[in-house]
DNA sequence: CCCGGGCTATACGGTACCGTATCGGTATAC
DNA sequence: GTATACCGATACGGTACCGTATAGCCCGGG
């Protein structure tokens, strides 16, 4: 490592390996480069994310890598930071898209389903959180946030603030729970039919009026 | 490895290790003695479970566990064999406990909160699952014990089978992604005051009748 | 043209595991 | 009282990492 690059911010969100390796047929590969693909890698838990492996990954040597990073820590917090912002700015946004309120939560279930890797990576950094302490703050961080828009929905239902913050509370629990549970046993909501008919009850036990 | 060792079969609802270690002061480590330490040290991560970490936690080198294991592969399959009887037993042993349909998932929520170990444990195989296949089928089968059991509470409850399996996975839902959230967020519900009124909250809204 | 910034290749020593082998000691079992 | 089952200590070779050092390559600017 000799000094943090600084290059153009690259609004990227959350490239893919292969963008990455295609892109390396460019200018060769910037610390922005090395975290997205750590960010990848976390999917497959957080020890999975070694150095040597990310290199092999990228179809380079190690040689770079402590050019832009001081150590696997260095690039763990990088990654961290990165998904912090995705996890909050674009869970938020995706549900701001939308008009209503009520729609705004209906949305949030359905988008349970389609999280892509999204899913893998927060449940690995979950349990990465109950044994490394370094990590639990970010996932507080973001966990608060969600927390905290969820808290404004209900508000904007016309609930007083106990009320909302309670509603909130479950309904948040509700969406980490499914992901959870499409992990854990994906066969359970496999068919489109039968998430159609669960979203559409928990839709109506979750908005109150 | 020789061969496995034959022992009293233990009803042992899971000993810490300072038993274990005590108990060594008498015959020797068992298989299930090296199993129970293994199930606790899944608590830091699947990956954390190593072969000499364990003998290291239990005072002793790896001498003995090549007598009991195969490889670590081998104690990993005997301990979440253990984690999913406890899991799986338990879990609903403790809502048998209670005579009235409504008593019980009253006390699943309230289960949440005192999982002591048991729900950085059940985190860290959630991950694991997504990395490795291999304890995929485990997970997936107490999901669905669990699951197929909250249907069955809906149903005495007297709800349709199709009502009965939407609230169950409602109600299961929430129940994990409070664990996760503890896990996530441990300020969010630290007062015993909060924690009583979401409980009584979530009640509410999650038995019909 | 050449020079230095940006990045990669290669090589090295160190640590923490794995699984194997071998040799003990101790407690029954006969 | 001797054999054998049970279990721990020690030592070994192998793998996969880590972080460091050093020497390249390529490309744009002076």
């Amino acid at each position: 490592m000799r000094r943090p690059t600084s290059r153009p911010p690259e609004p990227s969100p959350f490239r893919s390996i292969e963008d990455i390796r295609k892109r390396h047929r460019g200018p060769g590969l910037s610390a922005e480069d090395w975290a997205d693909a750590a960010l990848w890698s976390l999917a497959e838990g957080v020890d999975a994310l070694s150095v040597e492996r990310l290199s092999r990954g990228l179809g380079v040597t190690k040689g770079g890598f402590y050019w832009h990073f001081k150590d696997r820590a260095d690039v763990l917090q990088a990654a961290l930071a990165r998904w912090e912002k995705l996890a909050t700015t674009e869970f938020i946004q995706r549900l701001e898209a939308l008009p209503d309120p009520k729609q705004r939560l209906h949305q949030l279930l359905a988008l349970t389903f389609d999280l892509g890797p999204h899913g893998k990576i927060e449940v690995a950094i979950v349990a990465g959180a109950g044994a490394d302490p370094r990590i639990q703050p970010v996932l507080a961080r973001v966990s608060q946030r969600r927390l905290d828009y969820m808290v404004k929905l209900y508000r904007a239902l016309g609930l007083p603030a106990r009320e909302a913050r309670n509603w909130a509370l479950q309904a948040y629990s509700t969406y980490v729970g499914l992901l959870h549970l499409a992990i854990a046993s994906p066969a359970t909501l496999s068919s489109s039919r039968a998430r159609a008919d669960y979203i559409q009850h928990v839709a109506r036990t979750l908005i109150p009026a």
